[in-house]
DNA sequence: CTTGAAATTCCCAGATA
DNA sequence: TATCTGGGAATTTCAAG
């Protein structure tokens, strides 16, 4: 399905790609040493097999309001399949979270959630977590300080 | 410093640049309701005051070699200021790493981490994480499935 | 709204298999 | 030869004062 592979060209151009989605064209063949023409070429390719999955712009989380991050690991008491579907559809539907990842062990899930402080933490937990029908426990960690931080 | 409180156009026009950072001004004003020089400036502005940090491509990670995801957490021995500045130099110096958070609780560290493989990952900790002096103990969980994975 | 720049399309040339 | 990739010109669209 990816047999796209990238050669070097491709490589240098999703590199400048990634550094600043809005360059412009001409910029970017210049910078990678190609003409106009072959340069968007390649970036169409490069967009039509799904190397490149889109382009997005990096806006200062406090402007939205999040100041506070937090990891939640979430247990589920059952395994009904139905139950598990309503719970990633929940998850799906809320603002609060960022990142929510199953993980291998017991049925548990990894969350990255943001707030916009404390008690906005708390009553997502209370009133969206904690009344999914299928959750057994949570516990969470807040973020202190975060060392790195890159986009997929 | 982030005065640059955003209206309900701005964060429309965030909105629109968070989906397709590559939008044309002139498509951007349209979708917002607006001119297109007035859109231009609001653009910069928000260029400027930080509230937008940049603009990025999302490249699939499957393409890069990246196909196998771990949540890993990191329990470190000592504390010597020294010590954590060089973990966390070396944190941001290794690419497998995609984010780093430093968390609540006990001095612990929340990585995901992103690796070719198994074995990738196994020459990941025993070669980088295990050998930083400070470190104590290392807990992986695997990803098995991604629900949800937005932005920053 | 006008001017200059960029994107996009089309066609040709050279390399490759 | 058939195919792939780069280059340049022409046209349309966009940026920016």
């Amino acid at each position: 399905m990816t047999q796209k592979i990238a050669d070097e060209m491709d490589r240098r151009i999703l590199k400048e790609l990634v550094a600043d989605a809005r360059i412009t064209n001409n910029e970017l063949a210049e910078r990678v040493g190609l003409s106009a023409s072959p340069c968007l070429r390649r970036i169409r390719r490069l967009e039509e097999s799904g190397v490149i999955r889109g382009y997005t712009a990096l806006v200062d989380p406090v402007i939205e309001g999040w100041t506070m991050t937090a990891i939640a690991t979430v247990r589920l008491s059952r395994q009904h399949e139905d139950e598990i579907v309503m719970f990633e559809e929940a998850i799906r539907g809320w603002d609060e979270v960022l990142e929510c990842h199953l993980v291998t062990g017991s049925r548990d899930y990894v969350l990255k959630v943001m707030s916009s402080g404390l008690e906005h933490y708390e009553r997502f937990i209370k009133e969206k977590i904690a009344r999914l029908k299928c959750v057994a426990s949570i516990e969470t960690s807040f973020v202190m300080n975060t060392i790195k931080e890159r986009r997929i």
